[in-house]
RNA sequence: UGGGGUGUAGUCUAGUGGUAGGACAGCAGACUUUGACUCUGCCCGUGCUGGUUCGAUUCCAGCCAUCCCAGCCA
């Protein structure tokens, strides 16, 4: 097979309406009468290391690869990369499996290791032997690192020339674990002096006298990567290995590795541009150092872009999933603004989270014309956008809980909420006029009073007079008290990868606020996770997954709703 | 310095040898019992220099910028 030439121009065929996806374009050439591909079924990999939890960055390949199969009408497999047993455990097995499942992908029964490959790779390296193609270096890491040349110079490896047979008793001999680690290595016999290092006579076995999380003590030899990728996806059948960019390098030893070992099948690996969100960190180095650094509770803190965080966090499967298609498909690095993010989980949540009323920074607001032993209820639409989600009732009597900031004593510019003469709506209940406010010694105001306009029950305005403000408000004879974390960014630089800096440097020290004494409405003293909201007027909420429990509920806020007013 | 990529508005991404499209962000307005939503309008772009051509973002050449690679990680 001659060398593919991934690359994003070129394609013919006509893009999909929303975003890009070159690989599409080059799938499709594939399938046509006469393409590599005509006829056969497009079969996609995911092949996670289960050394880490999931991050949005994963979430790409995970929608490139399932999605790609969708689309076709193909399928793809979910795949353990577990070839170091260095960071793997099982542990990550299980939350990967779960993540994706959330995600809203299936890979049906086609679940496997890499490792249960590993009798097979281990026949094949002997093949590759026995054809003069690799070799048991001996040289030691250092002297492999002082012999690969540079730029300009070649490699050298004095064990280059080893006859067949002595190569093939010693990987034998390294198999049963007669060397220690680090003694000799298996080489692929390529090309010492290509300017591509990865071509330069690649390790493809060394000796690691470890514990695998799934065989145990039954080797102390692992498959390099390299070497075990381009075998685990032609031994499945993989027809597209869809992977990131920084593997591009990768594919000549990808192809040759494929081409030089007995495989039933010759999969093409095509590499797309990782995601990069501003205001956050995506490797798994940098996460691993907040969550042991304490700077956040755990892998799933709502601030972290792990999809356990972003699920925490309140964040939706099809939003996520809509984020992934308008990121598009290309080849060229990217960094995408977190607010494109931000809106498809508006964009989800308006159209799908139930509204509700909750204070965050309750100010008590007194009906002093409501006579203090009268209550009643008033229906309140559940969203706007699904009439069909119908009503329900919410109460009111004289004392209420109102937003801090939507009184102030002397308005400024442009303000139209509660200030001493003027009129708001409480939302499905009255229309109040605002009479004074009572101070405490030192000037903070405790307590706002208004008088209500009997005739405007409900919100209306029976005379047609103009009412521009509306606010939400809550009973305080019937609310709960709730918690609520505000998030934001992690980070105040919108790339704290960026330059020589320490992304430590650029926490952002406001991240979360937390508010214990919040009013919300007895509708949601004992809502349950995952359940979302809007709180009217302030944000996207979720019931904390963790630490809610029913009548002390705990709300993460998602994202806020955009607000055009400015102070 | 060797090899491999990538350059389209602030961001992401299409497109065609013939007016450069969409989304997000931003701005302005309409509507509004959420200062939300929705709607309308605006703003902003083909890395540079040549060449071919009636016409180049597209084809060619050179340049510049930028990313990845010298793990017995994936």
């Amino acid at each position: 097979m001659t060398e593919e030439k991934n690359t994003a121009k070129g394609a013919t065929d006509a893009a999909p309406a929303m975003a890009g996806n070159f690989i599409h374009d080059i799938i499709d050439e594939e399938l046509a009468p006469g393409g590599r591909c005509e006829g056969a079924k497009v079969h996609t990999r995911f092949p996670p290391e289960p050394n880490g939890y999931l991050h949005i960055g994963h979430a790409k390949a995970v929608c490139i690869n399932f999605g790609t199969a969708l689309k076709y009408g193909g399928v793809c497999n979910l795949r353990m990369d577990d070839t170091n047993p260095t960071k793997e455990d099982e542990e990550f097995v299980d939350a990967i499996q779960e993540d994706i499942r959330w995600l809203g992908f299936d890979w049906e029964d086609r679940f496997y290791y890499a490792s249960d490959y590993f009798e097979r790779m281990y026949e094949l390296a002997r093949g590759l032997i026995e054809k003069g193609l690799a070799y048991v270096c001996e040289l030691t890491p250092e002297q492999m690192r002082e012999n690969r040349g540079d730029l300009t110079h070649p490699a050298v490896s004095p064990y280059r020339d080893r006859p067949v047979e002595e190569s093939l008793d010693l990987f034998a001999r390294m198999r049963v674990g007669e060397f220690e680690d680090g003694r000799m290595t298996l080489r692929a016999k390529i090309d010492l002096a290509s300017g591509n290092f990865n071509m330069r006579d690649p390790v493809i076995y060394r000796i690691n006298h470890l514990h695998h999380h799934r065989q145990g003590d039954a080797w102390c030899i692992y498959p390099m990567y390299d070497f075990a990728h381009p075998i685990e996806d032609a031994l499945e059948g993989i027809t597209h290995s869809l992977c990131s960019l920084e593997f591009e390098d990768h594919r000549p030893l990808y192809n040759w590795v494929r081409d030089h070992v007995d495989v039933p099948s010759k999969p093409r690996q095509i590499e797309f541009a990782r995601l990069n969100l501003t205001h956050t960190v995506m490797s798994k180095r940098k996460l691993r150092r907040l969550v042991e650094e304490k700077v956040v509770s755990g892998w799933d803190d709502p601030r972290m872009p792990t999809l356990s965080g972003l699920r925490r966090r309140g964040y939706t499967p099809a939003s996520i999933r809509d984020f992934i298609d308008r990121v598009g498909v290309a080849k060229s690095n990217n960094m995408v603004e977190i607010a494109l993010l931000e809106h498809c989980l508006r964009e989800d949540l308006n159209q799908n989270a139930a509204r509700a009323m909750a204070v965050l920074r309750p100010l008590k607001l007194t009906i002093t014309n409501y006579p203090a032993d009268k209550n009643e209820t008033f229906p309140v639409e559940n969203n706007p956008n699904r009439p069909e989600d119908g009503t329900r009732e919410v109460s009111f009597s004289r004392s209420l809980w109102v937003e801090r900031d939507d009184f102030l004593e002397t308005p400024v510019k442009g303000y139209f909420r509660l200030f001493p003469g003027n009129e708001v709506r409480l939302k499905g209940a009255y229309v109040v006029r605002c009479t004074g406010c009572e101070k405490d010694a030192d000037g903070n105001v405790v307590e706002v009073y208004a008088e209500y306009d009997p005739a405007t029950r409900g919100g209306d305005t029976p005379d047609g007079r103009r009412v521009k403000g509306t606010i939400h408000w809550v009973d305080a004879a019937t609310a709960a008290t709730a918690e609520v974390r505000l998030y934001s960014t992690l980070f105040t630089d919108p790339n704290p990868e960026d330059g020589d800096k320490d992304f430590m440097d650029c926490l952002n020290p406001d991240s979360l606020e937390v508010l214990t004494h919040c009013k919300v409405e007895a509708s949601l003293a004992d809502a349950a996770a995952p359940a979302a909201f809007q709180f009217m007027r302030l944000g996207y909420f979720c019931v904390d997954n963790k630490d809610s429990v029913p009548g002390r509920p705990v709300f993460n806020r998602a994202v806020s709703l955009k607000d055009s007013f400015k102070r």
